[in-house]
DNA sequence: GCGACAG
DNA sequence: ATCTTGTCGC
C-alpha cells in the first residue's frame, strides 16, 4: 500500500481546477483505435472514500485481457484532495489512482475509470484527465448517463445508442452499452488514445457475466476492502 | 435564481 | 461516494 503524494500545485478552488481542464484538454489524443480487445493487460482503477476521517483509498487491479484472471493488484492511502464537485472528479480521485498505478509492476495497458472521458462539460473527464497524465490509453465507465440523454438500447447484451450532449447541439460524447439482456446499460465513452468503438468492445469483453466490468468491479471490492482495513 | 449533476 | 436488512429471483 503506497502513499498518496498530493502535488502542491494542486487545485483549491474550482475556477482553478477547471483552467486546468481547459488547458489540459488540447493534450487527448483522439486519433488512435486503441489496444485491441482481448489483448495485454486492463486495469481498472477506483477510489473509495472516509469523509469524515479525512481518508481516501484507491485501487488499481491489473487484468489478463484475455482471460481476465488477476495479473496484480496495488493501493495506495491518503487524504481527499478535493470535495465532490460534478465535473470536477479528477481532482478528488486522480491523486490516489495515481499512487496506486504508481504502485504496479506489471503494465497498465488500457485502464479502466469509474466515470467519465469525453463524456465531460468540457470534454475532459476523469479518463481523459487520467491519460493525458500517465499517457496511458484510458476509457471512462459510468453507472449513470450524468448531464446527457440517450435512447434506450436494444434489450439484448450488446445492444447500444449514442450519448448526446444536448446542450451542445446534439454531439455524440459516448455510448449507453447493454452488458447484459434486459439490464440498464452503462455509459461508455473515450478517456485517451482509444476509439470509441474499441471503448466498446473492451467493455463487452470485460462484462461477460454481470453488468459491471469486471476491471471496475475487482477494483471496487479492493478499494472497500482497504478502507475498511485502514481506517474503519 | 433554481434545479440537476460522474463518484 | 456513503448510510443499511431483508428479500425476490436466477
Amino acid at each position: 500500500m503506497t502513499t498518496v503524494r498530493i502535488p502542491a500545485d494542486w487545485p483549491t478552488t474550482e475556477a482553478q481546477a477547471r483552467a486546468v481542464q481547459d488547458e489540459l484538454r488540447t493534450r487527448v489524443e483522439l486519433s488512435e483505435p486503441g489496444p485491441a480487445p482481448g489483448t495485454g493487460t486492463v486495469t481498472g482503477v477506483d477510489v473509495a472514500y472516509d469523509d469524515e476521517r479525512d481518508v481516501v483509498v484507491a485501487a488499481a487491479v491489473v487484468l489478463d485481457g484475455a482471460s481476465l484472471e488477476v495479473v496484480e493488484e496495488a493501493t495506495a492511502v491518503g487524504r481527499v484532495s478535493f470535495p465532490y464537485v460534478p465535473g470536477l472528479l479528477a481532482f478528488r480521485e486522480l491523486p490516489a489512482v495515481l499512487a496506486a498505478l504508481e504502485g504496479l509492476t506489471a503494465a497498465p495497458g488500457l485502464v479502466v475509470c469509474d466515470g467519465y472521458g469525453r463524456a465531460h462539460p468540457r470534454r475532459f473527464g476523469l479518463a481523459s484527465h487520467l491519460g493525458v497524465l500517465t499517457g496511458l490509453p484510458t476509457i471512462g465507465v459510468a453507472k449513470n448517463p450524468f448531464t446527457f440523454t440517450y435512447e434506450e438500447p436494444g434489450a439484448r447484451r450488446g445492444s447500444t445508442s449514442p450519448l448526446v450532449d444536448v446542450e451542445a447541439g446534439g454531439e455524440e460524447v459516448g455510448c449507453a452499452v447493454r452488458t447484459r439482456d434486459g439490464v440498464k446499460p452503462v455509459f461508455v465513452s473515450v478517456g485517451h488514445r482509444v476509439a470509441l468503438g474499441t471503448a466498446v468492445a473492451h467493455v463487452l469483453q470485460l462484462a461477460p457475466r454481470y453488468r459491471l466490468p469486471e476491471s471496475t468491479r475487482l477494483a471496487d471490492a479492493l478499494c472497500r476492502r482497504a478502507l475498511r482495513e485502514a481506517a474503519g
